[in-house]
DNA sequence: CTTTTTCCCTGGACGC
DNA sequence: TGCGTCCAGGGAAAAA
């Protein structure tokens, strides 16, 4: 049984929710959300929950139903109920999934609140509206998954011999690749950065050009920043406090997301860090730790 | 097929 | 102080 919420508490607050902060939401609304009984929802000024775009249609489905385990595969969260049909939620940039007393007013930017048996709320909040939240049968959103997604770098599946067959002959780089969920399931701009840097790979190397020796590292590299930052409970860049009195802490574990548009210097060389644009998305990395070698730069042309 | 670019969104930071 | 511009970036879709 879970116990009483205090009072209003936050999942996880803003800044880029990637697999680490998905994998600390979907342990905590396992905690606190699955097993109970949905007994209303209501949406408004929403893109829609895709599958049923009038509340009241939404409302019909999902009344009365039972939420199960919520499932995780890369950022993508499902959260089954016992009618066959899952919830399946993307938080993208901004999403967020609070839980609130019911008598709370709606939270900054929210769009869904689904009304719980324990006379509390799960409600979706999304600033900036990128987020998406789809209701379907369950076995097709894992289908859709499956579809999507590349292996989950926690994973049996994430192999240096699967990253090596999967990198050959790519001419993109190696950034783009690691971004490209169908690659791998999970990754987004905070922590591959931080891998690269671990790696010591320049975000530019041409993804084919990887000698066979660098494959290796490169898979612990992911799965060692990955697993460090579930275990801090995500990055956290604003102030937040979960009812049990934590916060996510990465954001002090983190080597160089981030600290290449002012400079900074790199802990292991003191070179200061570098920002370019890698992919649409901004870059930081050390360009003396993560150099571009003769032959990786011939294949960048 | 692979790869790159554009677009969606809005609040905060920054320059003048 | 206020106004304009840039930036944050996941993923769908379009373009190359």
């Amino acid at each position: 049984m879970a116990r009483e919420l205090p009072v209003a508490f936050q999942l996880v607050t803003k800044s880029m929710p990637e697999l680490p902060e998905v994998e600390t939401v979907r342990r905590i609304i396992d905690r606190e959300v699955s097993g109970r009984t949905i007994i209303g929802a209501s949406f408004r000024d929403f893109p829609g929950v895709t599958g049923a775009t009038d509340p009241a249609t939404f409302d019909a489905l999902i009344s009365g139903r039972v939420i199960s385990e919520p499932e995780r595969y890369g950022k993508y969260l499902v959260l089954p109920l016992d009618n066959e049909l899952a919830l399946l939620i993307h938080l993208r940039m901004t999403g967020r999934l609070l839980v609130l007393p019911a008598a709370a007013p709606p939270a900054r930017f929210e769009h869904l609140a689904i009304h719980l048996d324990t006379g509390h709320d799960l409600r979706f909040a999304d600033q900036r509206k990128f987020g998406r939240v789809l209701i379907l049968p369950a076995n097709a959103a894992r289908e859709q998954m499956s579809n999507l997604l590349g292996p989950e770098p926690l994973g049996r599946d994430f192999t240096a011999a699967y990253l090596a067959d999967r990198l050959r002959g790519r001419t993109t780089s190696i950034k783009a690749f690691l971004l490209d969920q169908r690659n791998v399931a999970g990754l987004g701009n905070i922590y591959v950065d931080e891998a690269l840097y671990l790696a010591r790979l320049h975000p530019l190397t041409p993804a084919g050009s990887l000698a066979p020796d660098r494959v290796g590292p490169l898979a612990r590299a992911v799965r060692r920043v990955l697993r460090t930052a579930i275990a801090n409970q995500g990055t956290t860049f604003s102030t937040f406090e979960n009812p049990y009195g934590e916060r996510g802490s990465n954001a002090e574990a983190l080597a160089v997301y981030g600290k290449g548009k002012t400079g900074m210097p790199c802990p292991r060389c003191r070179t200061p860090f570098t920002w370019i644009r890698v992919a649409g998305r901004g870059t930081s990395f050390c360009p003396r730790c993560q150099p571009l070698n003769a032959i990786d730069q011939s294949l960048a042309e």
